[in-house]
RNA sequence: GUCCCAGUAGCUCAGUAGGAUAGAGCAACAGUUUCCUAAACUGUAGGUCGGGGGUUCGAAUCCCUCCUGGGACGCCA
C-alpha cells in the first residue's frame, strides 16, 4: 500500500467510526464507504456521500446527518485539515497534503518497480491474443489486438497477477491447405508455368515472394515430384515461413509470447479425443444426420454445434475446446482471450464448452477488439486479407513509427470502433498526442542533465518541506495515483486507462514546469527537492510508458 | 428476423460498482519566451450526453421502447 492508499483507507475507517459513534447506524448497516476525488477543486481533496446513503437508514435529512457525522469525527487522524458540508449532503475533506511529499523517496527507492501492487494476488492468468492464421501478413486488426493484449499483460503483471502470454497457432484445417496450394501456384507461376490460385487462396505479396524464393532455390524440382509429396512440402515450407515472419513482426512490434501453442499438436497427443470423451461423459454429446453434436443450447448458446462433420473431420470448435481444456488443466484460474469483432458470436459456445467440461464459465473472459478503420488523405481504407491489398502491420509501423502506433492503439478502449488517422499519427506536430508524453520525459531528462553539470545529483537527502507549491502538490497527487491506476486498469481489463494516466501526468508536469523553475541557484535546497520531484515524475512516466510498449526518449 | 457493440462539443474520444456546474485533445479565438526544450503553458468560446418514457433525494451511467451506424448468426476458420 502506498501513502495515498493508506490515507484513503484511514479516512474510510474514520468515516465508519464516526457513523457508529454518532449512532446513525450499526456497524452492519453501514454501506460501502465511497470516497471520491471531486471534479471541482474547490470541493476539497476528497468527498464522501455517506450522509446521503444513510438518509434512508437513519430517517433524517442528509445535511443533518452530515452535521452529526462531523461532530463525531476525529479530525486529528488521517491528515485532515478541514471538513465541510456541501450541496445535498456531501462531506468534503480538505487534506494537509504535506504527507504526499513522502512519495518522492518512495518512488526514487522503488524505481522501475514503482506502480506494482498485489491486487492480482498472484492469480494465474493466461492471456491468449493475436493468434492470427499463419497465412499472410498481420493486418491492422491484428496490430490492435497485439497492442492491447501486450499492454494488458504488462499491466496485469504489474498489478500482481501471474501472467502467461500465449499464441494459438492455427496450423491445422483448411486454411493451411489453401496456404499450401497458394504457395504451389505461386511457385509454378514464378517458373513461368500456368497454375491457377485455389478458390480461397491467399493473394498476399508475401506468398508471391515465397514462390519466387522456392523457384530460385529449387528450380523446377517440385514440379516433377508427385502431388502428395509436393503438397506436404509446400504446406510445411509455407507454414514455417509464415510463422517465422509473424514472430519477427511481433517482436519488432515489442510483443512477445511465453507459449506458442500448435493446434496440430492437439491432433497428435490425444487431447481432442479426451475433450470429446469428457463432453460425452457429462452428457453434452449426441449424434444426428451422421454428425456429432455439442448440446450447447443447454448452456446458453443459440444453437447446438457440430463437433465432428459427416466426413469425419472436426470443425474449428472441436480442437479449440480441447485447447481450452488444456489451458484449464495447466492450472490457469482465469483465461482471457482477445478476439477480433468477427468472433464475438463465438463466445457463447466457448463458454458453454467450458461449463460442459465442468468448469465455471466465468473462468473464461473474452475481450473483443473492434474494427480499425484507416483514414488517409480523408479516404477510408478497407482491410481484407484475401485481396492482398490490406494495409499490413509492417506498413503501418513503417509509415507511422512504432511508438505512435502503439500509443494510438493503447489510447482508446478496445471495444469501440477506431478511426486511425494516418495523417495525424505521422504528423510531427502538436496535434499528435504521442509526443506530448514523450516530450515531458525528454524535458525532465534535459533538466536533470543540466543539474548534474552544476554538480546537483538527485539523492534522497532532501528537505521535503521545500515542496509546497500548488503545482507541486498536483504533481505529487498524480504520482500517488499511479499504482491505483495500474490496479484499476488491470481489474477492469482496460489498458487505455494507463494511456489516459500518462497523458494526465505529462500534463500536470508541463503545467508545473511552466509555473515553477526547477534549477535556481538562489534556492539550492529547493532546487534539490525539485530535482528529486521531477526525477520521480521521470521514473513514473517511463514505467507507465513501458506498460503500453512506448519508449521514453531522453532527447527529442 | 435474433443477438452483440456503439451513438457524449465542429472532429477524435474520456467518463458505467448512480453523485455537486458532464471532461480532455485537436480545430476556433485571445495571450505567454532577455528565463531549465514553445513538440510547452494560460485563458475564452463551444453540449436538449441519439429520441421518448420510467426507477429516486439525484441518471451520460440502471430498466423499457424507438431511431441510426457497425458486427455476428456455417457440417468456414
Amino acid at each position: 500500500m502506498n501513502i495515498v492508499e493508506e490515507v484513503q483507507s484511514k479516512l474510510k475507517e474514520e468515516i465508519k467510526a464516526a457513523v457508529v459513534k454518532a449512532g446513525l447506524a450499526t456497524e452492519a448497516e453501514i454501506p460501502n464507504v465511497i470516497l471520491e476525488v471531486p471534479k471541482e477543486k474547490s470541493h476539497g481533496d476528497y468527498s464522501t456521500n455517506m450522509a446521503m446513503q444513510l438518509a434512508r437508514v437513519a430517517k433524517k435529512a442528509p445535511r443533518m446527518i452530515a452535521e452529526e457525522l462531523i461532530q463525531s469525527f476525529d479530525q486529528t487522524k488521517a491528515s485532515i485539515k478541514k471538513m465541510e458540508i456541501a450541496g445535498p449532503g456531501f462531506i468534503n475533506f480538505y487534506m494537509d497534503n504535506s504527507y504526499l511529499t513522502n512519495l518522492i523517496p518512495t518512488i526514487l527507492k522503488t524505481g522501475e518497480k514503482y506502480g506494482e501492487t498485489t491486487v492480482g494476488n498472484k492469480q494465474k492468468v493466461q492471456v491468449e491474443f493475436v493468434s492470427a492464421n499463419p497465412t499472410g501478413d498481420l493486418h491492422l486488426g491484428h496490430a490492435r489486438g497485439a497492442a492491447v493484449g501486450d499492454s494488458l499483460c504488462n499491466i496485469l503483471a504489474k498489478a500482481g497477477y501471474d501472467v502467461s502470454r500465449e499464441y494459438y497457432i492455427n496450423d491445422a484445417g483448411n486454411q493451411i491447405n489453401n496456404l499450401a496450394l497458394s504457395v504451389e501456384a505461386r511457385y509454378f507461376q514464378a517458373l513461368g508455368l500456368d497454375k491457377e490460385m485455389p478458390e480461397d487462396g491467399y493473394h498476399g505479396e508475401d506468398i508471391i515472394g515465397i514462390g519466387k524464393d522456392l523457384a530460385e532455390e529449387f528450380g523446377d524440382k517440385y514440379v516433377k515430384v508427385d502431388e502428395a509429396e509436393r503438397f506436404q512440402f509446400f504446406r510445411e515450407y509455407g507454414l514455417k515461413y509464415e510463422m517465422a515472419k509473424l514472430k519477427k513482426d511481433l517482436e519488432e512490434f515489442r510483443v512477445s509470447f511465453d507459449v506458442w501453442y500448435s493446434e496440430t499438436s492437439l491432433y497428435h497427443n490425444g487431447k481432442i479425443d479426451a475433450a470429446l470423451k469428457s463432453l460425452r461423459d457429462n452428457g453434452y454429446i449426441y449424434e444426428q444426420d451422421g454428425a456429432t453434436w455439442f448440446k450447447s443450447t443447454e448452456l446458453g448458446d443459440d444453437k447446438d454445434r457440430v463437433l465432428i462433420k459427416q466426413d469425419g473431420s472436426y470443425t474449428y470448435l472441436t480442437p479449440d475446446i480441447a485447447y481450452h481444456k488444456d489451458k484449464l488443466e495447466r492450472g490457469f484460474e482465469k483465461l482471457i482471450n482477445i478476439w477480433g469483432a468477427d468472433h464475438h458470436g463465438y463466445i457463447p459456445r466457448m463458454k458453454a464448452a467450458i461449463q460442459a467440461l465442468g468448469y465455471d464459465k466465468d473462468a473464461l473472459e473474452v475481450e473483443i477488439i473492434q474494427l480499425v478503420h484507416l483514414y488517409k488523405n480523408g479516404e477510408k481504407m478497407k482491410m481484407s486479407k484475401r485481396t492482398g491489398k490490406a494495409v499490413t502491420m509492417r506498413d503501418l509501423v513503417e509509415e507511422v513509427g512504432l511508438d505512435a502506433t502503439r500509443y494510438f492503439f493503447a489510447m482508446r478502449s478496445a471495444d469501440t470502433h477506431l478511426d486511425f488517422d494516418l495523417d495525424l499519427a505521422v504528423s510531427q506536430s502538436n496535434e499528435n498526442p504521442v509526443y506530448y508524453a514523450q516530450y515531458a520525459h525528454a524535458r525532465i531528462c534535459s533538466i536533470l542533465r543540466q543539474g548534474e553539470e552544476q554538480g546537483l545529483t538527485v539523492n534522497e537527502n532532501i528537505d521535503l518541506a521545500q515542496i509546497e507549491a500548488e503545482k507541486e502538490i498536483e504533481v505529487l497527487k498524480k504520482l500517488g495515483e499511479f499504482p491505483l491506476a495500474v490496479a484499476e486498469a488491470a481489474e477492469k481489463r482496460m489498458p487505455h486507462r494507463i494511456t489516459n494516466y500518462i497523458f494526465d501526468l505529462a500534463s500536470t508536469f508541463h503545467s508545473f514546469y511552466n509555473a515553477e523553475k526547477v534549477l535556481d541557484s538562489e534556492h539550492i535546497e529547493r532546487t534539490k527537492a525539485r530535482l528529486a520531484l521531477i526525477k520521480s515524475v521521470q521514473v513514473t512516466l517511463k514505467n507507465a510508458l513501458s506498460l503500453i510498449g512506448v519508449s521514453a526518449p531522453e532527447k527529442m
